[in-house]
DNA sequence: GTCTATAACCGGATAGAC
DNA sequence: GTCTATCCGGTTATAGAC
């Protein structure tokens, strides 16, 4: 008597209409890859329209980029898992390495259509760009949790630059990875395997005595490129 | 009366129409960018049908990189004169480096569009693929010809890593010119003045007796990375 | 206001005649 | 070598249904 003529399963009608669309994208890409897949096609495996489609993606890069995501909080799941167990750095770095490249498996066929747009600097994809800049502190924050664990000697200042520098390293990882045609990723893991202790190794290091200028004058170089980073481009000046 | 009814200027009847095509693409991605440019608006501004300007530039892409080919030979030319005035290897580097972002500056807004299909493992553009081959090649000679300069002290297996791993370093500062807006390109010549000493100071520390194992097993792993990737994917083992 | 569909538009790319 | 005619697929405009 309360509620009017409104349906009670107000939930989601369209929910599922879009749900059924990225469904069938997933399905397609993975058929045929990005480029073999039309909009036209999905909208059909759908058993929707085609401006239906467009009506719940802007476009068909969003719809990878929604597929990638998944892989994205998939991987801060599984990183959690390593970083609740795993104690010691060199362990934890590699753990969230590891799931990195094993949740994005998935998606490495297009991840050369994923990388592309990113280095776009137009585009909002990029991961230097505002609206990345959720997914890139996050990871930056899953490098915070990495260097918590044991075995790890360095200076404040180099520790405060150390979640940005692994980010990029892990970035340097991804590339790899993207041009990575060995069954398994074999390559990749031996990358991973080979280079986290090398890292850990190079970072204990800059404590060092005779490198210690030399990582100060370093990280005092990072810190103010990444503060100027911070605040809008200045036209003064 | 040896020549028949031929016409005598035989050099090039179409390498003329090709550079029409080429001239008003140039002018064109100047004027509107590479998205705001249309093979139509090519076509009729050279003067030629659509089909014609694809009969010389199988696709609107290829006529970018040409365009950009340009900055290469440049690049070269340039550094080419560097190396012949400067002899310390820190000014050796820094000058290929600066002339690097100088003679691709005309190129600064396409930047993004030819690094985002660099970024591509299918495209033959990838700077690591097979076809993007050759300009590698030469662009690690120069560092080759960069370190022959005076100022470093290194052993014979990291200076053997070294060209590559300098090209690698050219490619971080280029990612980072492409997404540089600042007047000029301040941050990045501030970035190249401030990371060239660094980057020298680390090589050189290399041959310090407590870094001498690492170095060693860094660059082992490089050689064999590298030396994989000249062979073919083994589908055995 | 939320959803769905049809009919274009636009621009890159190709086929094939001359 | 050059053109015209088309294809093809991403994207948009727009109209109507719920």
């Amino acid at each position: 008597m309360t509620s009017p003529a409104v349906p009670r399963k107000r939930t989601d009608k369209g929910a599922q209409t879009r749900a059924r669309i990225l469904e069938a994208a997933i399905e397609l890409f993975r058929e045929r890859g990005y480029d073999g897949t039309t909009m036209r096609g999905i909208a059909d495996r759908a058993g929707v329209s085609l401006g239906n489609a467009y009506y719940y993606f802007k476009s068909k890069e969003v719809l990878v980029q929604d597929f990638y995501r998944r892989s994205h909080t998939e991987h801060l799941d599984s990183a959690e898992r390593v970083l609740a167990t795993e104690t010691h750095v060199e362990a934890r770095l590699r753990g969230v390495l590891l799931t990195k490249i094993e949740t994005s498996e998935p998606y490495h066929r297009f991840s050369g259509v994923l990388f592309k747009t990113a280095a776009d600097p137009e585009s909002p994809l990029s991961p230097f760009s505002e609206e990345s800049a959720p997914s890139r502190r996050e990871s930056t924050r899953l490098m915070e949790r990495v260097i918590e664990g044991k075995g790890l000697r360095t200076t404040p200042d180099l520790r405060a630059e150390l979640p940005d520098l692994l980010w990029t390293y892990q970035m340097g990882i991804i590339l790899f990875w993207i041009h990575d045609r060995s069954e398994g990723r074999k390559r990749t893991r031996i990358l991973i395997d080979r280079t986290v202790p090398l890292v850990i190794r190079i970072v204990n290091l800059g404590s060092l005595p005779v490198i210690r200028t030399l990582t100060r004058r370093a990280t005092a170089f990072l810190r103010e490129l990444r503060d100027a980073r911070e605040i809008p481009p200045t036209p003064a000046d």
